[in-house]
DNA sequence: CCATCTTTGTGCACGCGTTCACAAAGACAT
DNA sequence: ATGTCTTTGTGAACGCGTGCACAAAGATGG
């Protein structure tokens, strides 16, 4: 508390680990809903049972950020909102480009969510000219030949794909080539990105398959296949007709998408 | 080996790492794209770049499934696909019910990944009377008050959470008190559940405030925190005004969803 | 049948993340 | 002011996941 600012203290940045990182997100949520119901401070105890984690983890999680917290007391829920909401960059505001606005891409834009945080929606891109112009969401689509000129003029940083398997490498080439450097990918696809670039995946059906695994460890393994064992080389041919796409097993269709 | 089940080769069963599982669907895709090119087999190499990962990865991984793959030549692509569709219990069908059918809600709905793989949407809920009847992707919505017997009647053992998050916990209390065992929470809140059951979350804030976090760091450790900073207990209240729900910090909608 | 060459399968070491357990720090009561 | 009691912050041990590097396996050609 000495003099305001020791300056950034110990907040020995280059530290923080990944898997820490991947859960402020989450004591933040938690924090905010204590600030909502004005509950001045908590445990690690309490704040770790909110978040869904231990609490040995929390209190090591938090020691990367510095030193907040009263022994004896607890941390001052206002005071950690503000220093993870900093440390996460939330103090900024981060315009945020969707591209592929079909079901999906329409539910994101609709997201409540993108505003309470640091987050704004600068453009709506999907590359059927039919959809230009028509609001979503409030906010008017935008043809994928704007793209860049968007990305550029509004200096955005993070890109959002909702479009097909088949459309996403190439919108994501777009992306980077205009400065994108953060990519949330919706699509089922492995996107090849130069370093520098940073890419997280949303997967529906990689989720459910991972659900479905468990879900047959559960059912037992005396009862192991027996259910449907169809032939190694079994005949598994349909789609791939209208040809719209090269790429993507599935039917590349986003990660959540129609058809 | 001794009593029945002399079937099941080594495949121990029990070993197999959580990482690996979550890899598994992305080699079983870029499996499956390779199949319908009717490319033969693939080497190590070539399988993991087309899955985005590290070849000794890919083949530790496959070596907790068995010895398939004949050195010197590869993994043959057909036996390969059916070897993982059935460690992922792929070769089965998955009856899984879509609780909330907001924007998100449908447009998981209409996703086409899941009849290929071997999910199937078994039943569309949604609280709102309004609602019912309307169909969704071709399938009638029907009320909350179905829920049990749908779960029950069609043996469901997978839910899908797109409600807001201030309803996500009875939903899902409802869910596994029903008998649904895996979960998939597009709510922003921690579920609880009883032990046995799973719950994957998928949550666009959390991602992309993961995002921002690496873009600020990206932006150059030098500006440290000059824009926008403001004081440690500043003034934060909206919403909370209706209160149609009483959880929920950012809002109550769900992961990703309209307001 | 033997030699060579390719590619798998895996033992091993390393690093990250988790958890335990406890000393230090401070609030609070007397 | 002093003692007690609560809760943090962290050193240390452990376990999992990753990647290297290589021996074994088998295909292929002579």
């Amino acid at each position: 508390m000495a003099t305001g600012r020791a300056h950034r203290p110990a907040t020995r940045s280059r530290g923080i680990p990944e898997a820490t990182v991947a859960r402020l997100p989450l004591y933040l949520r938690a924090l905010t809903a204590l600030s909502e119901r004005s509950v001045p401070t908590v445990s690690s105890e309490e704040l770790a049972a909110a978040a869904g984690v231990n609490s040995a983890k929390l209190r090591k999680d938090f020691s990367y950020l510095g030193s907040y917290g009263t022994r004896g007391v607890g941390y001052d829920v206002e005071y950690l909102v503000y220093q993870i909401s900093r440390e996460l960059g939330l103090t900024q505001d981060w315009p945020v480009v969707i591209v592929g606005i079909g079901n999906l891409g329409a539910a994101l834009a609709n997201y409540g969510g993108f505003a309470s945080r640091g987050f704004r929606v600068a453009a709506l891109i999907d590359a059927d000219p039919g959809m230009a112009g028509k609001p979503v969401a409030g906010i008017p689509v935008q043809h994928t030949d704007e793209l860049e000129k968007i990305i550029q003029d509004d200096g955005v940083s993070i890109g959002v794909i909702a479009t097909p398997a088949g459309a996403a490498q190439q919108v994501c080439d777009r992306l980077v080539a205009a400065g994108v450097t953060s990519i949330l990918n919706f699509a089922p696809t492995v996107l090849n990105v130069p370093e520098g670039v940073d890419v997280r995946k949303v997967d529906l059906s990689i989720e459910l398959q991972i659900l479905a695994f468990h879900e047959q460890r559960k059912a037992g393994e005396d009862a192991a296949g027996d259910a449907g064992v169809v032939p190694p080389v079994a005949a598994r041919k349909q789609q791939h007709s209208t040809g719209s796409a090269d790429q993507g097993p599935d039917g590349d269709v986003p990660a959540v998408m129609p058809a």
